[in-house]
RNA sequence: GGGUGCUUAGCUCAGCGGUAGAGCGCUGCCCUUACAAGGCAGAUGUCACUGGUUCGAACCCAGUAGCGCCCA
């Protein structure tokens, strides 16, 4: 026998001792762009699997959100890609016309002292043009850095040319077809933002504002109304009572003065008025409330605008030019004056809306806005899930989703800004209205409306938009449908429930074939992430701190279909230790000899053949909990399998065989291979960077241009229930023998002489040297006299010279509790068995089991109770 | 007010009808040349409460309380 095959060859490495995620990231994912490893073909014959980014805000920056939808949305098209298909993960931004407008502004007015208005229209969208530019480099930025694979040639913005003709495109369409209309109604008006904002915009929060009654009129045909909004009383038109209201019945018909104003307006019968609210009778405003607005379209009620669009009063009268809250205070104090008020109630909580950009209540105003008709594309949305075409994990959330389909309200999709998709309608001379559809020009003379399009009405082409529609684009051939919607699920109203709609109105066909829908992220301490309450946790802090594997493996590890992420930088540092005991334990295989060169030996040892039935039986678990979403459980099953099984077990199984050397030592050199090779591959998805780096070089594959991004996605091999059977026996007696050692005091380097009996009777005879070496146990030396002997098993035991005085005491209270365990455990299953209707009515193999652990535990009384005897 | 979800070890969470689990934290021992960002061993629970169904309930049903989310 050669030097060389006696001894293991171990290898050189240039990994460093301790993971160093920086200085491996940046590099890896410049070599993955440079490579083109993220590019998808249209012209393939790989099944697609297409997932397109929720388009971050351009302006914005990544928050943990992010971090946890790329991670999730990556690992998935990362997966697919290694399984052999077409993966196209499509990136791009939004232009969230309200906040990037409102941050531009703000920004101009700090700055240069002027408003959009001051530099007009064309020039102030040319200044948001150069600052989305600035920032869009900073979103890209973040998503390198987290690990995004992304085809960066496909990137697109919803206010590029392409997707700007897609609106317009499915603009026309839509009026053609009679689905978008311009009304005046009620809507949602910000007197900050200054626009109209659709409903899903408004934030409702539970205020602490003042309910005042107060009388209209004088004496007999006097009637007390209550109300928040006192300002808006200026623009009453009329007072409701219930048709039923005997308190009111005499009045109705009549009119009563309406303070400061000196108009007279009608009491009215109206069925939807609610007698057990406060007095019974109720203000009608109907240019500022929708249900008075209501209201005063079945009773042909005028409706009065009092204010402008930034909340100040217009209204003639004492009140005009105070703000909307002066005027409130104004009112009171002149309607005390004049005896009026009748009751007020302070605090009083209700729900007021809020604007969701700028926090400003929101003013329910009578405008001309432009709606979309959403009953038949809102239909087919839903008709979509129900019909199983699009499928929703977890299944849920499909409740969320059904409830928004089917009672949405028609959409207003104007806004009054100048950031944004300009609507395509052109009003001529004398009133004609025409859509101009894309190419098309407007005749002579004729103006565009100045509104812009509502963003959400941008995104919700994303899917179809991003592949080229409306071009017949090879990408829209291939890619759509989609294979997956990834989002969070607070986004339903806004987003999915629209791409469905547009989507399956362009399209026929609904944008995507699954949906799935995580969780947002909160503190440890459950509150929702926010910068104003001062608990974000950074992303690329995390990523400069503990690497993005670390931040991926985080969030990852802890996504469970349904419910929300809890995130802190604790938890970083678990994943990042993760890391560490990754890349160490990598590190060690390869310095004792793994090899991925030579195949899997035909006659493996049991420990080989036992890592590799562990291994195949994650392969199954891991894929499967993959298919459904289940992340936190993959990623679970990982690390028992890497951390228990891999590393504290079979790398210190295979020590004193590669020491060994020989053939035995060769076989193992190549499971040892394998397995780090399989278990690479496994967690590439989800931590990219760290697996790649240790892949290669386990590989040797760089030089040959291979990637672990490429390379093919694990198959279950078969497991050996023997294999697992005997060493889950070994693994019992080294368990054993450690807390025995442990518990007598004996230091871990301390040699001990013993003998082992009744290995051959438990199957682990040939292990003997193994079993020695793990817990370091001598052979007996001659005229060995043990002072201590250890009953492993009905099968098992071991007889150990301590050289020196045994710790009676504690193995006697180890004994003793034992034996406490075992009684009980025998007094439950002889209860059990004891029991008629047990026995008659539960299945026989609950039976059966129950008897087993009755016989396993008398067993271990018998010995237990021997072993004590023999200590006394 | 209407929906909806949650309450399991100190913390974060699995388990969802037949021996209460994981990670972190905690205790003791160990710098055993892969890793102290580590190793070995160990302790820890009226599974929110009250009833019910069942041979058997953390798990199913009903109610109560607390917390959260969505909508008005």
């Amino acid at each position: 026998m050669t030097d060389a095959a006696k001894k293991p060859p171990t290898r050189e490495t240039h990994l460093s001792k301790t993971y160093a995620p920086v200085e491996v990231e940046a590099r890896r994912y410049e070599q993955w762009v440079a490579d083109g490893r993220f590019k998808a073909a249209d012209d393939s014959d790989r099944e697609p699997y297409c997932v397109v980014i929720p388009p971050p805000n351009v302006t914005g920056q990544l928050h943990l959100g992010h971090a946890l939808n790329h991670t999730i949305i990556d690992a998935a098209v990362r997966r697919e890609r290694m399984r052999g298909k077409e993966a196209l993960f499509l990136p791009g931004t939004d232009h969230a016309g309200i906040s990037t407008q409102n941050v531009v502004e703000r920004q101009l007015a700090d700055k240069e002292g002027v408003s959009r208005h001051d530099l007009g229209r064309e020039v102030f969208v040319e200044r948001v043009w150069e600052w989305k530019d600035t920032y869009h480099e900073r979103i890209s930025s973040q998503m390198k850095k987290i690990g995004d694979g992304v085809d960066w040639s496909r990137e697109r913005f919803t206010l590029d040319d392409g997707l700007s003709n897609a609106v317009q495109t499915i603009f026309k369409r839509l009026y053609d077809e009679g689905l978008i209309y311009r009304a005046e109604r009620i809507i949602n008006w910000c007197p900050r933002c200054m626009t109209a904002l659709s409903d899903i915009e408004v934030e409702h929060q539970d205020d602490a504002g003042e309910l005042v009654s107060m009388r209209y009129g004088a004496g007999e045909d006097s009637i007390v109304v209550a109300t928040t909004r006192l300002e808006t009383m200026l623009g009453d038109t009329a007072v409701a009572v219930h048709p039923d209201d005997e308190r009111y019945r005499h009045l109705v018909g009549t009119t009563v003065e309406l303070p400061f104003t000196g108009r007279r307006i009608p009491i009215v019968a109206d069925a939807h008025v609610d007698p057990e609210f406060g007095t019974g009778a109720v203000k009608v405003t109907p240019a500022h409330d929708p249900n008075d607005f209501a209201i005063g379209q079945r009773h042909g009620l005028d409706s009065i605008l009092i204010m402008d669009e930034r909340g100040v009063i217009t209204a003639h009268g004492p009140f005009e030019g105070l703000d909307r809250f002066e005027a409130r205070s104004a009112i009171a104090a002149a309607l005390r004056a004049e005896g009026r008020i009748v009751a007020e109630q302070r605090p009083y909580m209700h729900a007021v809306g809020h604007c969701d950009r700028c926090d400003t209540v929101v003013e329910p105003r009578l405008s001309k806005q432009w709606f979309l008709k959403v009953e038949r594309l809102a239909k087919a949305a839903g008709d979509a899930v129900r019909n199983g075409e699009t499928k929703i994990y977890p299944p849920e959330m499909e409740k969320r989703y059904f409830s928004w389909v089917d009672n949405l309200l028609d959409w207003c999709i104007s806004r009054q800004l100048w950031w944004g998709h300009r609507i395509p309608i052109w009003y001529g001379p004398n009133g004609e209205e025409l859509c101009v559809g894309p190419g098309e020009e407007a005749p002579e003379g004729y103006t565009q409306d100045p509104d812009v399009l509502d963003t959400w009405f941008s995104s919700g082409l994303w899917p179809f938009s991003t592949l080229g529609w409306p071009d017949e684009t090879p990408a829209l051939e291939k890619f759509y449908p989609t294979a997956t919607l990834i989002t969070a699920y607070d986004i339903i109203m806004f987003w999915v429930v629209r791409m469905m709609m547009f989507g399956t109105f362009a399209m026929g066909r609904a944008p995507f074939k699954e949906v799935y829908l995580h969780g947002l992220i909160r503190d440890k301490h459950g509150k929702k992430m926010s910068k104003s309450s001062g608990n974000g946790i950074d992303p690329l802090e995390v990523v400069d701190t503990y690497g993005a594997d670390a931040l991926r493996f985080m969030l990852a590890r802890d996504a469970q279909p349904g419910s929300d992420n809890t995130a802190s930088i604790e938890l970083a540092e678990i994943s990042r230790n993760f890391c560490n005991k990754l890349w160490n334990g990598t590190r060690f295989a390869l310095m004792s000899g793994a090899t991925v060169d030579g195949g899997l030996p035909s006659e493996p040892s049991l420990i080989d053949r036992w890592i590799l039935s562990r291994l195949s039986r994650t392969v199954e678990a891991v894929d499967a909990f993959l298919d459904d979403y289940e992340y936190a459980k993959a990623m679970d099953a990982l690390y028992h399998f890497a951390w228990d099984d891999v590393f504290d077990w079979y790398l210190e199984l295979t020590k004193p065989v590669l020491a060994e050397g020989g053939a035995a030592a060769d076989g193992t050199r190549r499971v040892l291979g394998h397995v780090f090779d399989q278990l690479l591959r496994l967690l590439h998805p989800v931590i990219p960077f760290i697996t790649e780096e240790l892949w290669l070089e386990l590989t040797g594959g760089e030089e040959r241009g291979e990637s672990l991004t490429v390379a093919a996605w694990p198959r279950p091999a078969g497991g050996d229930d023997e294999a697992e059977r005997l060493v889950a026996a070994l693994q019992h007696l080294v368990v054993e023998v450690r807390r025995f050692r442990d518990g007598q005091g004996v230091k871990p380097s301390q040699a001990v002489a013993a003998s082992l009996t009744g290995l051959d009777a438990a199957g682990l005879a040939d292990q003997e040297p193994l079993i020695r070496s793990l817990v370091r146990l001598d052979a007996p030396a001659e005229g060995f006299e043990p002072t201590a002997e250890l009953a492993v098993s009905d099968q098992v035991s071991v007889a150990l010279d301590t050289s020196g005085a045994i710790d009676v005491a504690a193995e006697r209270a180890r004994l003793t509790k034992a034996l406490k365990a075992a009684e009980k455990e025998l007094d439950g299953t002889t209860g059990k068995l004891g029991n008629e209707a047990f026995l008659a009515k539960a299945p026989d193999a609950v039976v059966d089991k129950i008897r087993a652990r009755k016989a396993t535990a008398e067993a271990d009384i018998a010995r237990v109770t021997a072993q004590l005897e023999r200590l006394a």
